[in-house]
DNA sequence: GACATATGTCCGAAATATCGGACATTGACA
DNA sequence: TGTCAATGTCCGATATTTCGGACATATGTC
């Protein structure tokens, strides 16, 4: 049985991808639309610059923007208009911890994790075509290597990109990950074989390492958590600086894994 | 100047009002009753039931959850159709709390007020004319006393609720709360005229307290944060066991009026 | 001072999303 | 087995909402 009648909207046939303008949409859409650029921008932004990143009539980003502010789904901040998240976000959001079995287990997983390894710990997960840190402990010391929770990065550039690809063949992992996310913040460009070749072996090894990738002082160690039909859509990672000696790594690379390993199991 | 034009629904007049019935709605005011109501219901539901809460179609419902569930603002619980908040809100969330500066020095405090007082601390707010706690760290030791963020309360059966109406009269009081919050979920009744002058003591002394109210065995005090207006809408409160010693008690009030000072500074 | 580029507001027209109602299924209950 | 109340889906009509464009202001640059 099929569910719901979501009748597959002409805009964007995958989630995330950019709405076609042009055309007339519907305000829901707007809506779901502009969540997601205020998320990107990373903060507030004026209804104007939404309208810009949208594609959309200014008349009508106002008009949303003024709802959804009345609603506490967006607040104004600062005295120049702009807007972000608002306060009912936060409740939402709580809400969502609360309730979602899988993602309490995993949230409380990560947090022992954090502490036992002595090291920042992040759950990620994939939105389109991109990576995201989806929650994140910090370590305790001094490298507190915060990456912005929802901020997306290409997936070559994270060890849990190669476990993201992992049920992909070379070819549809070519037509996944867009040419430029092989280029590195640094110029730097990973070959496309390789980062296929480093798929493989993760799959086959059963998690992904990277050195001095997105940034060259850490070192990222990542185990999957596969959902019910073996598909790798989030994992558990540890963020260690460069210097971590390779057998306190072997250590930590075990540890991780052990607490994946229970995190996929029934559902 | 006027911010944006929303204009004026003639729907409910202040936030949370149940939406009239009977009349064609907005796709996006359906959204925002959905969420709400999910929060209110504090879990999964299904699209009938959903239906039923907002009063509205079936239809519309069924079209309006597929949308959110593939934005992933919903998600599907267990296999039965039901849903609830889905892992965008948890994005958002926390891109809220990384954002609002003043929620963002609130939140640090609370942690701190937690540790320091070895009890449950809360942010708690006022939405519409109930009481919400806003976000809660839990105290070490037994008494995990932990009321579900984002649940309504009515106002009287809480210390907070004592400073939420501090700018108003004893007439416009009286007209904000609804009589049917007097009563207390063990059948007891508050004479509104107590509440009225324990309101008026709250305002005197900069704090408030409750014993053994909402249940028998708490005694809650709250400390103002009050906004650029001077009006109460944000506390911060500790709940202790009810058998805490009257010298500690006295000790945790200035600690917690220490912490909740500062807080309402500039903005 | 003139120019270019913003913002916030308002309006009427036309495309379309919401709605009511109908349908086939399913499950509970007696 | 028959009754009743659900669920999930589909459809056409019409009341609405989105949209484009225009306006008055504000800000910054040359």
């Amino acid at each position: 049985m099929e569910r719901y009648g979501a009748p597959a909207r002409k805009a964007s046939a995958k989630a995330g991808g950019p709405a076609r303008d042009g055309e007339r949409q519907r305000g829901i859409d707007r809506v779901i639309a502009l969540l997601d650029a205020l998320l990107r921008h990373g903060s507030p932004a004026r209804p104007g610059e939404i309208a810009r990143m949208l594609g959309a009539p200014r008349s009508t980003v106002y008009e949303i923007v003024g709802r959804l502010v009345e609603a506490e789904l967006l607040e104004t901040v600062g005295s120049e208009g702009a807007v972000y998240f608002g306060r009912a976000m936060h409740l939402y959001g709580h809400a969502y911890g609360r309730h979602d079995a899988a993602w309490r287990r995993i949230a409380e997983a990560l947090t022992r994790l954090a502490e036992d390894a002595g090291a920042t710990a992040q759950v990620c997960t994939v939105r389109g075509n991109k990576y995201i840190v989806f929650d994140s402990r910090d370590g305790p010391g001094p490298f507190r290597i915060t990456s912005a929770i929802g901020a997306e990065v290409p997936i070559p550039w994270t060890a849990s990109g190669r476990l993201f690809v992992g049920h992909m063949d070379r070819d549809a992992i070519r037509r996944f990950i867009p040419p430029e996310d092989f280029l590195l913040p640094d110029g730097r460009e990973i070959p496309v074989e390789t980062f296929l070749d480093e798929v493989d072996e993760a799959r086959r090894l059963g998690y992904a390492e990277t050195r001095g990738l997105a940034d060259r002082f850490t070192h990222c160690i990542a185990a999957p958590i596969p959902d019910r039909e073996g598909i790798v859509r989030t994992t558990l990672c540890l963020v260690l600086s460069i210097d971590v000696p390779e057998e306190r790594r072997r250590e930590l690379i075990a540890m991780l894994r052990e607490r994946a390993a229970p995190l996929s199991a029934p559902w």
